[in-house]
DNA sequence: CGTCAGATTGTTATCGTTAACATAACGAAG
DNA sequence: CTTCGTTATGTTAACGATAACAATCTGACG
């Protein structure tokens, strides 16, 4: 490269700043040599030199085929892009193993920072340590109670309550409550919510209401279809996310004619169609993606660590069909 | 790092590999000193030495928060880690400048490859120069006629061509076409088979009927419902994909008890909850993960430049409420 | 006890880039 | 015609890792 402009290397690399000094024509003779030879900075290698940084940011979400964390991503990007940073993704698919797998080697690209869905489970000790090898870390959606890590979360606690309250006051008292996961954040949080408000009602949560561990959207179908063929099964179903809702939801159309006429459900999450269905839906709606422009906020910074709560909105779905 | 095992910096390398000759005492010391410092290889350094590769690929898709590019990166993402290989994403949002600008700086990052959802335009010639400059790359969902690079691509001619026929055999003759784009390959192929269908039973397509230049859901839904309200308005749809499927539908809904009785639709890509729908909906489905997979199976192989063609599978909607 | 093979560890040079320093070339001022 | 400042370019060293080579150390054997 250096040889095709004869020029040093030196010479070359000053070309390509704008600062450097160098006579126009040298430049002229580098940049074309540049461009015939389709040359481009070895980045690597730029980064090895003291004081650079390799601009990458390390993402690990749960499950990117969910298009909320789609939208997560391209929050995250839209920010860190306006930094001429680049995103490394890696999937988890909810294991911890593989989370532990992609964060060392993020560091070992020597990432600036790493923005972390944690996967779920109680082990974080790897992720602490990665913040105290001076890995700047954030984590989204899910925090981690008693990590010392900046977090972005949903205000989950509070929108599961006040959903269930409306559940109640449409006058339910059999209430089932589909994702409880134990070292799921979000999980947890909107039981708690979920919960609480029952409890603040005098209403007990009954054990055969709650399903937990599982996953897929036909799985729950199954569970919740089980359910339905049990005596006295729930008359309204709280979803803790948008595919465990999909699950309830269809399992309750193929029963659709043998259920109660207020026969309602919660999701938490949005979810595209919600018009069309034919039971009630309160929607716990929120913006994934400035969930994903606040978290690489945070990580720009360079404060303390800190904890933002992002609001969540409330709304009944509108019949159309 | 190596001080403090009280080593040299080419024997803590020994001892990070399996095939050196290392005491196992000297190993454990080091292994020590690695785990107490929370010590990782600099991957950048080590790409530099000759021979050695980055592992690294990178993706471009248009749109992230499309599940159908999640579930496409899932796919790709699930072959390359089999390798040890990681992903870089872009989002390029069908802006080909930003694409030009995300390959230049994998390119820079020495990435072994790359997988590219082309951006909506005509201008590839930055594809072919990466090409040429020894950049491994693999086209997808998108290919580009005469642009010597391998691609994945669906069944796209055949599988629009396929729907038409039957919206044809059940009496439809004024069909709209959703998502004509010119510089989108898909677009392009879907509109020929729907045309090559029509021509072959003998229906003109009339250029009202065909929507292009449109992109959210909800200016579909707009410009759909303005075709509504002039008479003699499309007694069917073919939507080019599932976003403009979605905006197609939700105009219908509006309309529904104007609409004829055997009003239909085609849906290129399935989508969630295509069973509540109140109109008969013809899909034209296939696996996205599948071609993730594709894709990065090409990149990995070294062969010359070859195009796949991935099936598509028609069913129609059964309305299940 | 001396010699040599094999095992273990250290040293040097390199990858591509660039800061810091060194050199060269040239015109202006004395 | 010196001398000096300015500008343009080259050279060296360093970033972290590791092949290739060099050095050292161990123990077996004659």
């Amino acid at each position: 490269m250096a040889l095709k402009a004869g020029v040093s290397t030196m010479t070359v690399s000053r070309a390509l700043h704008d600062n450097g000094n160098v006579t126009e024509e040298t430049k002229e003779r580098v940049l074309a040599a540049v461009r015939e030879l389709g040359y481009s900075r070895n980045e690597n290698a730029r980064s090895l030199r003291p004081g650079h940084s390799s601009n990458l940011i390390g993402v690990t979400v749960t499950d990117i085929s969910n298009p909320y964390y789609g939208e997560f991503v391209i929050g995250v990007e839209e920010v860190l892009a306006q930094h001429g940073k680049r995103v490394i993704l890696g999937n988890t698919s909810e294991s911890q193993e593989r989370e532990e797998q992609l964060l060392a080697d993020f560091a070992g690209r020597q990432v600036d920072g790493a923005i972390v869905v944690p996967a779920a489970g109680t082990e974080h000790t790897h992720l602490r340590s990665m913040a105290d090898r001076g890995m700047r870390v954030v984590l989204a959606s899910r925090s981690i109670d008693g990590l010392d890590v900046s977090s972005v979360v949903l205000a989950d606690f509070q929108g599961a309550y006040d959903a269930t309250v409306e559940l109640i006051r449409s006058g339910h008292e059999r209430i089932g409550f589909v994702g409880w996961a134990e070292g799921i954040y979000t999980a947890v949080k909107r039981y708690a919510g979920f919960a609480q408000a029952m409890s603040d009602h005098g209403i007990p949560v009954e054990e055969r209401y709650v399903i937990d561990r599982v996953q897929g959207v036909e799985e729950v179908e199954k569970t919740i279809q089980g359910l339905f063929e049990q005596p006295k099964s729930p008359t309204a179903f709280f979803s803790a996310n948008n595919r465990h809702h999909m699950g309830v939801f269809r399992a309750a159309l193929q029963r659709r004619h043998e259920l109660p006429d207020n026969f309602a459900m919660v999701s938490f999450d949005d979810f595209e169609l919600s018009s069309l269905s034919p039971f009630p839906v309160i929607i716990v709606s929120h913006d994934p993606r400035e969930m994903g422009r606040t978290a690489a906020e945070m990580l720009l910074e360079s404060g303390r660590e800190e904890q933002r709560v992002l609001p969540v909105h409330i709304r009944r779905s509108v019949r159309r069909v």
